[in-house]
DNA sequence: AAAGTAACCTGCCCGC
DNA sequence: TGCGGGCAGGTTACTT
């Protein structure tokens, strides 16, 4: 489900909440979500230890705390960090998908909600690193991520454009919604070889890709269907207003009309107009 | 090297 | 009403 504008959006959600509040309990429902260590070790490394930062890198949120340890959260697929003040009931979060619960000494708490279980936690020591965090590409909004580099990692790429994006090892933070919107606003054929796009394509492409996901990230991210994506207070995002072709089954293009194609690129679905898409 | 497939899970929607 | 199939924002391992 999340995407980097919808990542973005929890973690400067809960940056406002839990810094510098001590953990006093960890419930675990679900142990095998936890990667590394094993569950008595987590909740002992992280019993009484207070968040100092959170920051984000692709799709991944790491808590720094105040040991030095970080705590890594990937939310797969329908992955929910939810921030309860007192008994503040959110609806849409089924208790049954708690699977583990961070409580704080002032009576609040931090769920990880994870309906498909395809989440993964990590709590790491201070000179650690996650393979999966270390093999990241450009940050897409970041300082690095230039034209240039973006125009030379293209050129040395025969693989489809849309496999491309959302491959985490070049770009890190897009997936199957962001990559249709992209491509669909740049009039790309997703299975067009990233190698045979010229410049002009390539700075359209790139534009689009800070220009969609600041977007995104403003209007705190999509929620397609009301048990997907919600923020740390269970709150709807906003993109779905913005969203010109994904998920649009069955549906025209928005700009000449013609039937809007599906078809399977890595088994993802992917929303394509034969028209304005070459 | 790229692209396809299955696997990991639960839940929803649709057609029969 | 119920059942089966297909689908879902992610990632990895294995095969072709």
């Amino acid at each position: 489900m999340p995407e980097l504008p919808e990542v973005e959006t929890i973690r400067r959600g809960l940056k406002k909440e839990i810094l510098n509040r001590r953990i006093i309990k960890i419930q675990v429902n679900l142990p095998k979500l936890i990667r590394i260590p094993k569950a008595n070790q987590f909740k002992a490394r992280l019993k009484d230890t207070m968040i100092e930062d959170i920051r984000r890198q692709g799709k991944f949120i790491l808590f720094f705390l105040h040991t030095g340890d970080r705590l890594v959260v990937h939310l797969g697929m329908s992955g929910l960090l939810l921030y309860q003040e007192n008994e503040l009931i959110i609806p849409q979060s089924n208790k049954k998908h708690h699977h583990i619960i961070f409580y704080f000494q002032d009576g609040s708490k931090l769920i990880y909600n994870d309906v498909r279980q395809f989440g993964k936690i990590w709590l790491l020591e201070k000179n650690d690193e996650l393979a999966e965090i270390k093999a990241l590409g450009f940050e897409p909004l970041g300082y690095y991520f230039t034209f240039d580099e973006f125009y030379r990692m293209l050129q040395k790429s025969r693989k489809n454009i849309k496999s491309f994006l959302m491959n985490q090892k070049n770009v890190a933070g897009i997936g199957n919604i962001y990559a249709n919107e992209i491509l669909f606003h740049s009039g790309i054929h997703p299975l067009r070889k990233a190698n045979s796009l010229q410049i002009d394509e390539t700075r359209t492409v790139y534009q689009n890709i800070r220009k969609i996901l600041s977007r995104a990230i403003a209007l705190r991210g999509t929620t397609m269907i009301d048990e997907s994506y919600r923020d740390h207070k269970g709150n709807k995002g906003q993109y779905m207003d913005d969203i010109m072709i994904y998920g649009k089954r069955g549906g025209t293009c928005p700009i000449c009309g013609r039937h809007i194609e599906i078809i399977r690129i890595e088994n993802r679905s992917t929303f394509v107009c034969p028209v304005c898409q070459i």
